[in-house]
DNA sequence: GTATTTTGCGTAAAGGTTTACGCAGATCCT
DNA sequence: AGGATCTGCGTAAACCTTTACGCAAAATAC
């Protein structure tokens, strides 16, 4: 029993076609990428050469002389969350449309894994970056700002102006759900918070904050709650909310701890809304179509996707330099059964 | 109001690095690389240059040179089923821990898609591919063959024997869960298949025809429909399944569409599993969580995603040629609510 | 003390493209 | 017919690395 050695057959390159076809490897290349000048003689048979011995270009030779990939990155927290799929499948049609490839990366949530990426994209394989940082600190601006290629970050409210960024006011969104649950009559309303050392996590608990002030009703603070976004985190946690604090209503920093509290409800026989409303928030499509339907606020993912990768590609594209660019999206409501008691 | 052409401000190199440390640079690749020998000192100033003035190396040229990116790719047809989500995310956990990084590919159903990225694979930026195609032609398998990277099929009952494949016999899943369905005592059972042309498709409606086979049933083509493998897709056919098929029983291809059934039948008042059972395929998390809580087979995406990462690198690490494998899982059935009707 | 090995590093080639430049021949103008 | 322009193509440099090879100096051996 003899190991055999893996025969690095030899890739076939440019200078195959060219030596085939009876020309150089200039001119292969310019009938290649129809650049420059040739004859239509010559491009049929370079053409016909390259089909028969396989041709396929050498991408990394290419763009270690282009300086171009023709690829973008879109770096979220995490690929499990349909949000976050909602706005790469958005991002993806976008780039598509003018050539590029999305490619998809998931940090699951860690700061050193989008330093990272931020850092080595200069020399990556992209050309440019669509970030969705959980976190957003000063190195994350700092990093961005030097990045050697283009950057575009699709964050809550606030951000640098030096940055090219896709905003939303989440808290603000909070707002809207708050305002739409006192007015349907409930007054202890509890606050299920994800990550509150994140972007999202911060600008949610503050809408939720002012939203009290707002309506002159004082801050309590053992009706907030904390899980880290994910279903599983929102059906662990809602035992204890309910034991703690006895709420009428739960509104939650997400939708997939919204699905996650139902279920637990549910087992324990609770109704939704009669006895308990959910509010959650991201609009995701099974907020849709689950029992009962879910109210919440969209933040619009899909759009601010597309917004941010026209932003990028217009970067890319254009070799002007222009200001960077804040783009804004406002949240919307949506007013499903889990927060509205239907009189029979 | 004059255009400002952007100024490339040009990369720092590992030349400069060489130039401001005084050493060539054969020496600052050797410390950079922890390759070859060099002394401490040499190394201690390359290191403090290269960190001075920002260096980071130009993949491009690196992987030009090596013939290694240190990346593999997961294409797979739908980034919005979670099915694909849950084998990314397996998948990218084993790439990791060999420092490679994952790449994820959507190809949105199209076999051209498909195509062209195992052909033009051989000069990708990519060291393998793990694919999960929804169609599965001899053109796929010829062009897999011919591949100049590793490739690994993750697919149904059947591949190539010269193909790296996962494989999971789906067919044998629709016969667990039809036996489970006519144990509970359902006699007209419907079935909604995905796209009927996909590897998926066609492997499931024959489970279910086999099994109606083998428990002496007659074949009522009547009761078969299709949709598109989304919740969207099943929602919007489920009117007509009830009205043409009026099933006692819906055994669903895949658990998006059987979400989608469940909230049409939800709409029209009708119960589940009391008037109709619903049985889906795949288990995503979702189908644990909805109401009823979805009854469904697993076919182990996450253990077979682990799978096809391990056998694609121990195939880029290890420079044996070795024989092609196939990898076999067992559909598990997973009872739930929606097919079981307690009594109370 | 010389002979051998080890150490540290530099030179230069190679990897596969794209592209600026230049040259010869064909075509056009007057 | 002589000059200018256009056309098609080749030569060679550049993109930034890694690495085989070789050489001088230092360390070790006897």
């Amino acid at each position: 029993m003899e190991d055999i050695k893996k025969e690095s057959k030899r890739e076939v390159t440019i200078m195959d076609v060219a030596e085939k076809s009876g020309v150089s490897i200039a001119t292969v290349s310019r009938v290649l990428n129809r650049t420059g000048r040739y004859s239509d003689e010559t491009s049929r048979k370079v053409l016909a050469v390259a089909r028969e011995i396989g041709y396929t270009p050498n991408y990394m030779a290419k763009s270690l002389k282009r300086k171009k990939t023709e690829q973008i990155a879109l770096a979220v927290a995490d690929i499990g969350n349909p949000v976050y799929v909602a706005m790469a499948k958005a991002v993806q049609q976008v780039v598509k449309e003018h050539g590029y490839r999305l490619v998809l990366l998931s940090t699951e949530a860690l700061a050193s894994e989008e330093y990272g990426i931020i850092k080595s994209l200069s020399k990556q394989y992209v050309d440019g970056l669509i970030i969705s940082p959980l976190l957003y600190s000063d190195e994350h601006r700092e990093l961005i700002k030097q990045a050697a290629r283009p950057v575009v970050v699709i964050t809550g409210s606030e951000s640098d102006p030096d940055i090219d960024s896709v905003l939303v006011d989440s808290s603000q969104g909070v707002r809207l759900a708050m305002e739409h649950l006192l007015g349907q009559g409930r007054s202890r309303i509890a606050f299920l918070n994800g990550r509150p050392d994140t972007v999202p996590g911060v600008a949610r608990l503050n809408g939720y904050y002012a939203s009290l002030i707002e309506h002159g009703l004082p801050r309590d603070d053992s009706l907030v709650f904390a899980s880290d976004f994910t279903l599983a985190g929102g059906y662990q946690v809602a035992e204890e909310i309910l034991s703690r604090a006895k709420p009428d209503a739960i509104m939650c920093a997400n939708d997939l701890m919204a699905l996650g509290v139902m279920r637990y409800l549910r087992e324990q026989r609770l109704r939704v809304p009669e006895d308990i409303a959910v509010v959650g928030m991201d609009d995701i499509e099974h907020g849709a179509s689950s029992f009962p339907s879910l109210t919440t606020v969209s933040l619009l993912a899909a759009e601010r996707g597309r917004m941010a990768a026209e932003l990028l590609l217009s970067r890319l594209t254009s070799d002007e330099i222009q200001k960077p660019k804040q783009l804004q999206v406002v949240p919307r409501l949506i007013v499903r059964e889990s927060s509205v008691v239907v009189k029979g």
